[in-house]
DNA sequence: GTCTATACCGCGATAGAC
DNA sequence: GTCTATCGCGGTATAGAC
């Protein structure tokens, strides 16, 4: 994986300087970045601790003693990403911008933070495996609101056509959320080209965006 | 599961009028459509042959008997469900249509087979967790050339803006095929709703189409 | 706060009877 | 063609030393 392990890095960089071998806060954040890579890949049934551990550069007893099982674990990788993803959209203030630049501004944010890539893998397999229950525990619609706001001001102002809002938000969070969990299957559109590559995914989304912008405007 | 199970209830049905307890074909279409639910939750690496076996009414020996390993059981449930998506799309004359009607006709005829629900989260696991291995195996991307030939057309024609065929195809996939895995999710938005209702995701469906096609004509 | 060692069992796969 | 019984690995979780 190419993708960034801050907490984990700078976990391992600092026990090598011997200065601070143990800090919890460190650790349990290695373990949670680690384990959202993992269950973003197979859900919680199919995640494995082993490979959570091996990953952070801890044994699988840590992460019984910060978070008691596997289940605990999970809960609190959900309840960490739909609140970073909430967070970050909270800092774009779309009631003062045009509707159709809070939505591109939106995405881009999201986008440009380096736990957008597991975001759609981690709440597939919840949905598919877990029917929504964590999902639903920590208010994973929220981001779906804002987005269904936003067109219903869009509408208002005569900007977007009459389309329901739920159905645009599902349209725009479908056609540019799509594109990382089916990243592999679609490498192959053109071959040699990285799936995981910054600049394939932002081209790919900016043209999604488009098109469904496109469809919702008046 | 609401979803439908023919061959399992011809095999059950069978076995209680006495009249046929064994049929090779007919297990091993039974082995399958429990498979691919299966599958479509948990992946190559999570499902259990236990519960696929339970589901289908036989012992785990009878995978293995007629598959060989859970990766054999895997590769033919992605092998058929590609095959019959092409297939699926094969019987819609899609050179001799308007451009958008073909569009509309080839995800509506998708749709009407029981099989789709399943399609996009055997996908998505395939992609997540084997890297689209298997998908490439069996030319899974097939599907996405109609379509984008489909648009090519359109563009020629007149009919769609100058966009990236491809982008559009995936836009198109996107929008649309999200909804199924993402359902149970997503059946917050209205409480009270059941996710496996075909005629909610058919109402989703037909919005998130308008959506996009909308946002492709010139 | 972190590690080693281990209990315990779920699961994939096989052998062999019928 | 289908079943029962079983093997052995790999997985979660725990106990306890340092």
């Amino acid at each position: 994986m190419a993708s960034p392990r801050k907490a984990q890095d700078l976990r391992k960089a600092l026990s090598q300087t011997g200065k601070v071998q143990r800090d919890s806060a460190i650790t349990k954040q290695s373990i949670l970045d680690a384990a959202e890579r993992e269950f973003a890949s197979y859900g919680l049934a199919g995640a494995r601790t082993e490979v959570i551990a091996a990953d952070t550069g801890v044994t699988k007893a840590m992460i019984h003693h910060y978070f008691g099982t596997k289940e605990g674990l999970y809960d609190a990788v959900v309840e960490r990403i739909i609140n970073r993803m909430v967070e970050i959209v909270s800092t774009v203030p779309v009631e003062q911008m045009p509707v159709e630049e809070a939505i591109r501004s939106v995405i881009h944010k999201l986008m440009d933070e380096q736990i957008y890539p597991h975001y759609p893998g981690v709440m597939v397999n919840e949905s598919l495996q877990n029917k929504g229950k964590y999902f639903k525990q920590h208010g994973g619609l929220r981001l779906h609101w804002t987005l269904s706001s936003i067109v219903k001001r869009g509408i208002a102002e005569g900007v977007f056509r009459q389309v329901s809002p739920e159905a645009a938000a599902l349209s725009i969070l479908g056609a540019v959320g799509h594109l990382f969990p089916m990243r592999y299957n679609l490498a192959q559109i053109f071959p040699g080209t990285n799936p995981d590559s910054k600049e394939l995914q932002r081209s790919y989304l900016e043209q999604a965006l488009d098109i469904v912008l496109a469809g919702l405007k008046a």
